[in-house]
DNA sequence: GTTTGGTAGATTGCCGACAAAATACAATAG
DNA sequence: CTATTGTATTTTGTCGGCAATCTACCAAAC
């Protein structure tokens, strides 16, 4: 084992975080961004079970793991900790961690959350979003239009997430951000686990069209209703599936 | 320092689990609870800090808190990533953990979000629950109701928690229950350190007695808009005591 | 052949220790 | 008297190690 003498933060550095893109929009309180191992961790591991380089049902050595990140095992289990809160693993006591295991009931609880949360994002956005904030919608559901004629999947992904994210984040409520982004992994780690739950882009995106439209003119009723209707009919389609795959 | 020689399991004991009450209507996988340390730990700090033991703005030095509660700092490092996770505590890299100082904006959003978790936890509930959870619901309030005649205002406010709560778990939401106690923690932690933000019990009694009926005879329509007009009411009021202390 | 019991190895839970960073404090310069 | 710099102390971040527990494996009994 290649012992180097770490002065104090001996991670091998992990290219710019992908999880948490920039963090836009913070006021000017400079914290300096001092991250500990285990921030550093938590991170990349999130990351890792998100994009299913850990399948679900794995077993996470700690011996294996602090090889892997290059760090000791307090770092790692304060790692463990919060990767456990927010769903990703599971502690069993004694007997060490465990990637869980999203089941398609799951899935549907997690859409109906969504649904939930979303729908008070745009009813909120509507009325406190700033005109900053909505010209950005207005600017990623260009390019979702984009992506969509020209087929980029991945990247249609990509954005649709980033869509509802400012959707959200144009709510100005901190707390609802917070929740939100805690669930909408869990979707996004199913997205990749199945290998895409959208079927119908088009669609999706004739859907998009409406609530942002009625989010940029500030018709809180109109936007929640169309929005609503949208998540609603992807939590449908995801139930079909489950039937269909029973 | 007392150093009992502790064989594994060194915490002093700490009565009966008053964050978690019983835990009903668990299937039959009997998970023998072997809590560790941490969990000991995190679960006691969250409710001191719930219940103001440890007041906003609070430092928790790792010393004082392992003499406390006994135990080296390891397992309280891993109960401070919880609490941050959940939200309580404001990890500082290299100048340690804070008691987070909840504004009343933070109530507004908390009112916010619970109000739509709620509304969808009562429509998922007139559709999903069982007969035994709405006989529980109902029992709850019937008790409710004598506490508010009574004018026991503390065993009213716990109880109306557990209602809440009782609807939530009616839902059958394994996810929505898990993020709904995180949230109603706040709002609970928000009205043990203002002392009580409900100042119309019979105002509250009677809205309860709508939504509760209409989840009897399940009526998700009806039943949604009765608790979400209640919320939205209780928002409304939280909102105007926001105005009225500036 | 299946089940029970026992043993060896591996893995986790917890602890104390060391080094870096932050804080508190005092001395000095302005 | 205030501001600044340097130093001592406290506190945190990380690490390796020990003991308890769990797992894997094998032997013996039914």
């Amino acid at each position: 084992m290649a012992v180097e003498p770490t002065t104090r933060r001996g991670i091998p550095a992990s290219g710019p975080e992908s999880g948490t893109p920039t963090e836009s929009g913070e006021s000017g309180t400079s914290t300096i961004p001092r991250r500990s191992l285990q921030e550093e961790v938590a991170s990349r591991l999130r990351n890792e079970i998100v994009e299913g380089v850990w399948p679900p049902g794995s077993r996470l050595q700690e011996r294996i793991l602090c090889e892997r990140y290059g760090v000791s095992r307090s770092p790692l289990r304060e790692a463990f900790q919060v990767m456990a809160k927010e769903g990703l693993l599971e502690l069993l006591p004694g007997r060490g961690a465990v990637v869980t295991r999203p089941t398609m009931t799951d899935a549907v609880e997690y859409a109906e959350i969504i649904t939930a949360l979303e729908t008070l994002a745009i009813r909120s956005a509507c009325e406190r979003a700033s005109d900053e904030q909505l010209e950005e919608i207005r600017r990623l559901h260009e390019e979702i239009r984009a992506c969509n004629e020209q087929r980029d999947i991945e990247r249609y992904f990509r954005l649709n997430n980033a869509l509802h994210r400012a959707i959200v984040a144009a709510s100005g409520n901190a707390a609802l951000i917070a929740v939100h982004e805690g669930v909408q992994r869990h979707i996004t780690r199913l997205q990749n686990l199945s290998g895409a739950l959208e079927a119908e882009p088009d669609k999706s995106f004739h859907e998009h069209e409406r609530f942002v439209q009625a989010l940029l003119a500030r018709d809180a009723d109109r936007a929640a209703a169309a929005l609503h209707d949208h998540l609603t009919s992807t939590a449908e389609k995801i139930k079909e599936r489950i039937i269909a795959s029973e």
